[in-house]
DNA sequence: CGTCAATATTGACATACATCGATACCAGGA
DNA sequence: TCCTGGTATCGATGTATGTCAATATTGACG
């Protein structure tokens, strides 16, 4: 029943099926490090799509290492990027954060 | 102005500070894991408070591994536990989840 | 007490991960 | 066509993590 778009009911409802806990634990990986939670809320937060460059001075860490925590939220499917010229922006893909959210969602009432 | 049971906006609000992302990561961390998820789902899917016996049985892993992952469960404050007699009981701490729903709500309408 | 069943702790191991410096790749401009 | 600046990839390294077998702890019950 739960493809890639629309997975697993939340959590408290019923028990997750293993390849769901396994799916959803990738990206949930994505998220838990700091560095890379923060990347995404700065995406996130934003109206307009985000530099790279303009994440670079948020953080104490080498450009490759950004890059790095970029790819993996990417992979993650919870954030898109486009190269234009000599930048790269990136955006928050927001049926991802869906997901999440309604994946801890406790009130046992919904639609 | 964040404290422990109410730390943090959605992320897609506002950017994240740096040590409420530290403590969301800490939380995060105990989720992303494909065993940890099934247990957690498993524990909140129930009425009543679930006997680790009862968990035992739905994996193939050692008492000791699954007994490890709880205390992560119970240290990230997703569970709480208790012995009563020879059993422990392990039950869903709502607030928790309700603090994990959030942090990925996109719809910035609200309260 | 002494035993037994349920759970926790310990120590060891292999694998995964965050980080860096060095370097490669790309696109724009002289 | 060659530089130059922004970004990605590579290789190395130290640390964190998931797992197990062995053992300790806890509490119930003879």
């Amino acid at each position: 029943m739960s493809n890639q778009s629309d997975c697993c009911a939340p959590l408290a409802r019923e028990p997750i099926a293993k390849d769901d806990a396994v799916e959803m634990a990738r990206i949930l990986k994505a998220v838990a490090d700091p560095v890379r939670l923060r990347l995404l809320s700065l995406i996130a937060a934003r109206d307009a799509d985000t530099c790279v460059c303009d994440l670079l001075p948020d953080f104490d860490l080498s450009q490759p290492t950004i890059s790095h925590h970029l790819k993996i939220l990417r992979e993650a499917g919870l954030i898109g990027s486009e190269r234009r010229g000599t930048w790269v922006y990136s955006w928050v893909i927001p049926e991802t954060l869906d997901r999440l959210s309604a994946l801890f969602a406790t009130s046992k009432a919904e639609v």
